[in-house]
RNA sequence: GGGAAGUUUCCAGAGUGGCCAAAUGGAUCAGACUGUAAAUCUGACGUCUCCGACUUCAGUAGUUCGAAUCUACUACUUCCCA
């Protein structure tokens, strides 16, 4: 078995693929050109594209090259994939904003240097200028729409109604396949396993077209050990983007992680080796935190390079360990001095009846004194807040 | 084009004139127990000047002492017939 594959298989990567032996035996004995689809739908990644991105770092570490396809012309159409309802309709604008935000994201796990030099291409390209009628007669008539009603990925929407708009979201994908297959010589898509049924129709395009192979294989989706997906926390979904989850949170939410997701996260998302990971995994008690915090530093380390995660580390540690000096700070305005208002202004309570409720539960701590009464006056001008046993803050009123 | 059903608080989903800021479950937050874990138990979960007040149940206009619940219209969605 090619390396590549054996690595995908042993890390839990890998779920559905096309000619399985085929495949491997071509990643085995060539360099090949592969890629993944990002549909621009918000103006940055999260934890769900992530595995996709490894997947692309260890496809290029291996010596293929990877072809990052950004959805421009995709992202107006809008995948609706596993989804229960529409999506919004983005305005080109949107689009092209939310696209230059994902090439600076994914720039960081990629090599754009080299023999297997990373590419980045706009499915705008060719999407947006096309003509109907030559779309339909040289691609759509390769498509047969019973087929594509029974493809699992539109089951949901059947019931609640799918507009063609969005059925043909899965010809244009195929057509980006085909045309990468065409112009650079791409033969495998990759993705997360809700693309099954667009990878197929490329395969299904390119032969019927060319009467030539290509490749297709989907990766598992990040879930929770109880089979929800990884990365909602109260404030939404866990970004990469260090403005929309900063690196203290996204720290935080690997820290705090189930340990029964340890080992496959530290699997997913970090390039340990398994004998690193096996051995970290090892215990099931309170040394398990241990393996959590190099996971957190480690995925930190990825997404917003090694200075921050050091730093974030650091700050969780000095939080952690009632070091005042170095545990994240926060200023205010020094009116907002009542405990309401400083719940609010540091960001642990969006409006005053949550700041309430959590004082009133008992959860709000100022230095070493519990705060009970939610009219509370804070004099001093530098203190510690802690929220829950998770939160734990300098706060400087000035 | 004709007919039927629907649109509820983050999600799912009850509620069909007052007892409704709205059951229940999920998500989330806090408390207890712990290992910054899980499980379990408890509490909270529209907003505010919080023992009270205010704004909500697609939108608008009505009926009524009183409407998420009734009527009309508008928008959107689904289903059936053509």
């Amino acid at each position: 078995m090619s390396s590549i594959l054996k690595t995908f298989k042993e890390r839990g990567f890998l779920k559905q693929i096309v000619a399985e032996e085929e495949l491997d035996k071509l990643l085995h004995t060539q360099k090949i050109v592969f890629y993944i689809g990002f549909d621009p739908t918000a103006d940055s990644l999260h934890v769900g594209h992530f595995v996709q991105l490894m997947a692309m770092r260890h496809m290029q570490l291996a010596g293929h090259t990877p072809i990052i396809l950004i959805g421009g012309g995709t992202g107006m159409v809008g995948d609706p994939s596993g989804r229960t309802d529409m999506r919004n309709l983005m305005t080109k604008e949107v689009v092209q904003a939310n696209c230059n935000a994902f090439q600076r994201q994914i720039a960081k796990f990629l090599s754009f240097e080299g023999e297997n030099a990373a590419k980045m291409i706009n499915n705008a390209d060719w999407l947006c200028t096309l003509n109907y009628v030559d779309f339909l007669r040289e691609i759509g008539m390769h498509f047969s729409v019973n087929k594509m009603l029974t493809a699992e990925c539109y089951k949901s929407r059947m019931e609640k109604g799918l507009s063609f708009l969005e059925f043909n979201y899965m010809l244009m994908q195929a057509f980006d396949f085909y045309m990468l297959y065409e112009r650079e010589g791409c033969l495998l898509q990759l993705g997360g396993d809700d693309q099954w049924s667009n990878l197929l129709a490329g395969v299904d395009l390119i032969r019927r077209k060319k009467q030539k192979v290509a490749y297709a294989m989907t990766f598992q989706l990040l879930t929770t050990s109880d089979g929800k997906k990884m990365g909602k926390t109260a404030n939404g979904a866990i970004w990469l983007d260090a403005n929309k989850t900063s690196p203290y949170d996204f720290y935080q939410y690997w820290r705090n992680i189930d340990d029964n997701d340890v080992e496959k996260v530290f699997k997913l998302l970090t390039f340990l080796s398994l004998e690193e990971i096996v051995q970290l995994c090892a215990f099931r008690d309170e040394r398990m935190n241990r393996a959590k915090e190099i996971l957190a530093y480690e995925v930190t380390k990825l997404v917003h390079g090694e200075d921050i995660a050091n730093q974030v580390q650091q700050q969780v540690r000095a939080a952690f360990s009632n070091d005042v000096t170095n545990m994240p700070q926060v200023k205010i305005a020094k009116e907002k001095n009542n405990i309401l208002d400083i719940l609010i202004e540091t960001g642990q309570a969006k409006s005053k009846s949550e700041a309430r409720r959590v004082v009133e539960g008992g959860g709000v701590t100022i230095d070493d004194a519990k705060i009970t009464d939610i009219h509370t006056i804070i004099a001093q001008h530098e203190f510690v807040l802690h929220k829950g046993k998770k939160v734990h803050i300098k706060v400087k009123l000035e």
